[in-house]
DNA sequence: TGATACTTGACTATTTTAGTCGGGTATATA
DNA sequence: TATATACCCGACTAAAATAGTCAAGTATCA
């Protein structure tokens, strides 16, 4: 199992976005040269995040993105969401009674892998991006 | 982050195992025709698991696989340890001083994908094949 | 001696990931 | 008004990971 690099530069740019939003809009070229990620790739990033207003866009000389909402309101699950980094532990549609690989009923250890799935779900619920920045200030990074 | 079929097929192929081995050796053929995987899948993921001590082979006519510890002691850790399914939310090294794309210092959101790592392994830690077994004779699937 | 079933290693198609690239458009400021 | 900045959008692609397959064994039982 593992976290995808879209999914993690979206929480890194988000909680780099959150430190320094203060009065102006930041650009993506900042958050690209601090943070180490690729601007083209962020452009995608938050594309999407803006979509499903998260953020929003300044467009023009000294624009950039601010964000939407307080950021005790934005959890890591809206972030994930976002930009399509799901937690998945099944192939099979949830929705559907059919199981794996076509099979007509769910598989032995279904049961487990929906508890994994609400476990690691929960946890994206609980954190928000105000979590992130305060955990950031009290080791002073 | 999605679970990978390895992973999710070693589970269930030891669970299937698990509830037959009481006398005879439990042969791959019938668990793949049982939980349909493909049979020369299982013997990549059996082949695995025997290395780390999870299972033993019988070899020849009648011969398949047993368990080589009780069930409560085969955790979830163990089999996604033994076949290579481990949970990764950084690419970083995690010994290393170094940050993701070769920068000198950890990331912003370091700490929290330590949390998460920890969160979801610590969901495996607690699991038992004993426990996965209890729940499927609970519910009589 | 044959059938069963484990053993090993190499090989491959498909999918996913992690970007890149080339063209835009809006806006502030000089 | 010209220009630079920075968002906007879609298509493309190299590389890696995944989910297998395939071939050629060896051990053991009946
Ligand atoms: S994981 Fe698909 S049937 Fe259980
Ligand atoms: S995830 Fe690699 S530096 Fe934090």
């Amino acid at each position: 199992m593992k976290l995808t690099s879209k999914g993690r530069y979206a929480v890194m740019a988000l909680v780099d976005l959150a430190r320094f939003d203060n009065i102006n809009p930041v650009s993506l070229r900042d958050i690209s040269l601090r943070q180490g990620i690729s601007l083209d790739y962020l452009e995608q990033i938050f594309s999407k995040l803006r979509k499903k207003e998260i953020v929003q866009s300044v467009r023009g000389t000294q624009g950039g993105y601010v964000l939407n909402k307080k950021a005790k309101e934005i959890k890591l699950t809206n972030i994930f969401d976002a930009v399509d980094e799901k937690v998945k532990t099944v192939q099979c549609k949830k929705e559907s009674k059919k199981g794996c690989n076509g099979k007509s009923t769910k598989c032995l250890t279904h049961n487990l892998w929906d508890e994994l799935e609400n476990h690691i779900n929960n946890f994206f619920e609980k954190k928000s991006l105000e979590d992130l920045i305060k955990d950031n200030v009290e080791r002073r990074i």
